[in-house]
DNA sequence: CTTGCGGTTGGTAACGTTACCAACCAGGGG
DNA sequence: CCCCTGGTTGGTAACGTTACCAACCGCAAG
């Protein structure tokens, strides 16, 4: 009838009267055994087992200054294989230092952001990682979360001085654009996110930079820069292709808008649509690349490593081994050619 | 020099006496304001936030019977995106119900899994729940959980009977074999795990009985069950089309199989390797595969949804809105044509 | 034989919070 | 006028754990 089944977790009191000894025997039992008669751990770890006691790590962390062993970790789309990997390695790193996560999964939604990182800080984690949304940041000064170090990744937000670990958008996205411009390419599109994302205009900056630099014409009306799921990345690609003046290359500034550029592409050569097939240029891997019709070079990163990075520099600030200011790592892509 | 750095978090105290009332004046105001006068209220609201105050949950949860909001959840593989999709699907049904999710990768590691499980205890979560590794599962009984409970998701764990929710493997890869032989296939060849994964040997039983239903011969030499990841699967590949029988269809039984797979059969088409070009079931869904140069059938299913699934049947078992008895929910899979 | 020391053990208090109970207040009915 | 009621407030204790201190033991040195 009740909620409550069996019994509940059993206290180190328990373990103590079972062992015949006091609590304070199976606490140092358990933090190693220092200074306790071998025969006496023995009867409270046979105890331990027989009641299958587990320490109360809540309880543990509840003295000042005792770390509670949690990270706080908010992502903005856990579905993104590449989020997937950022967060598998803030776990990792966490592990080996013996740490849990708590992931929090924000959506892009600020408001769910400050829910997230006032609930982390009221269950005393040791520090924060966020992939911060595009929003207002007030929720994110120092003072508002007292002690605990943060860690951004993947964006930075504007007004705050945090450690911080980025890609290089920028020269990934000038190097991409460079050899599709050493290819012959001139009339080259661009599909990315608004400028309010952070990747998002450094991704076109690069890509500015290098048309600039080679002066090719940067023409806004092959330029769409407000797709944040493959179908409206389909669509703009779609556009595109049927502009007067169709591109011959696509530059694509992550992996939704370039499976949609692709969906677009390989609907076109099913249905025998005429015009052109664009050579295409995309930031963020995908698997079986090599395999599309038109040739796809990668600019490739490890999401996995900058999770790493991420909690990595985390450790070192709660280590206190971290240099005074803020950091920032800024870690390389590659380019693939097909 | 020392490690902390700043204030630690201000306690409840501290705010009572900021706004000059009693701790419980306090406790009672955040609890939702009962019998506190309006006044009181604002005053402790506004110390609240001018200390930047969060209640420690840790502390609350330390009183017996008061739930710790924590759900833990170990899971394989994250950087497969079928994982990160059904952790999503976990930490949306969580956050709904107000709770976090804590979150460790086992990578198919017993030991690990058996670790993570006492760290989720010994941190007072509320639930539990499992991609279980093909260990051994005594840190699984019910005796030693004491009263968490356990959903398990996507396998099973022999000699333990709790809460389960699974996908259709049988039915799926049943429908998926019968597909192939439908359109005249009788030589199909199967990739999978070893038999002792889970779902391996469920979608091998599927495949198993469509072919035997309809009298096609299973020959072993283009059975290949030991692939776990890409370039294994695509070595089986090889070696199956360089049979000197080689199969007209491939069945593969997850997504790392369908990779490796399509790796070799592009790498034939490049190189002009004479041969077979298979058509191809997969089951688990896989981006762009319309664009693949033979077709591809796809067993698709909703790996969110089955996060979300598993986290309902734990919210129905904390509740006590739940059977007495384990439940277990297969979702159904769906079968997308080329 | 006493002293002192190191190893071993247990009692007490405190961490931050809230359930429970006691105290107090004002106002209305007797 | 007193008593009771209901709203409001605060004190106390307890949750499970461990740091700190006190007590005790046996043994070696003086």
């Amino acid at each position: 009838m009740s909620t409550s089944r069996g019994a509940r977790q059993p206290t180190i009191k328990e373990v103590a009267s079972r062992a015949g000894v006091s609590p304070m025997t199976v606490s140092r039992t358990l933090a190693g055994g220092v200074n306790v008669r071998p025969d006496l751990q023995e009867r409270v770890m046979a105890a331990v087992r027989e009641l299958g006691y587990y320490r109360n790590e809540n309880a543990r962390s509840l003295r000042p200054g005792q770390p509670s062993g949690l990270i706080g970790v908010a992502i903005t789309n856990l579905a993104n294989p590449y989020y997937g990997n950022f967060a598998l390695g803030v776990e990792e790193v966490a592990a080996e230092h013996g740490r849990r996560i708590i992931l929090g999964n924000t959506g892009e939604d600020a408001g769910r952001e400050r829910q997230l990182v006032s609930d982390f800080i009221g269950r005393q984690v040791d520090g924060l990682i966020l992939v911060p949304t595009s929003g207002d940041a007030e929720h994110l000064q120092p003072e508002r979360l007292g002690d605990v170090p943060l860690v951004l990744a993947s964006r930075r937000v504007p007004g705050l001085d945090v450690d911080t670990v980025l890609l290089d958008d920028v020269g990934g996205a000038y190097r991409g654009t460079l050899s599709l411009l050493d290819a012959g390419h001139t009339r080259i599109g661009f599909l990315g996110n608004r400028s309010s994302v952070f990747t998002g205009e450094r991704r076109y900056r690069g890509y500015e930079r290098a048309m600039t630099e080679r002066g090719a014409p940067i023409d806004p009306s092959i330029i769409a820069r407000d797709q944040q799921d493959v179908d409206a990345a389909s669509r703009a690609a779609r556009a595109m292709l049927d502009h007067p003046e169709p591109p011959t290359a696509i530059f694509s500034a992550n992996n939704r808008n370039t499976i949609g550029a692709l969906r677009e592409i390989g609907r076109r050569l099913r249905d025998g649509v005429p015009g052109p097939r664009p050579a295409l240029v995309s930031f963020d891997d995908f698997e079986l690349s090599e395999l599309m019709p038109v040739p796809v070079t990668v600019i490739d990163h490890d999401a996995r490593l900058l999770g790493r990075e991420a909690a990595t520099l985390l450790f070192a600030r709660l280590e206190g081994t971290a240099e005074a200011e803020a950091t920032t790592v800024e870690l390389p892509v590659t380019i693939e050619h097909p």
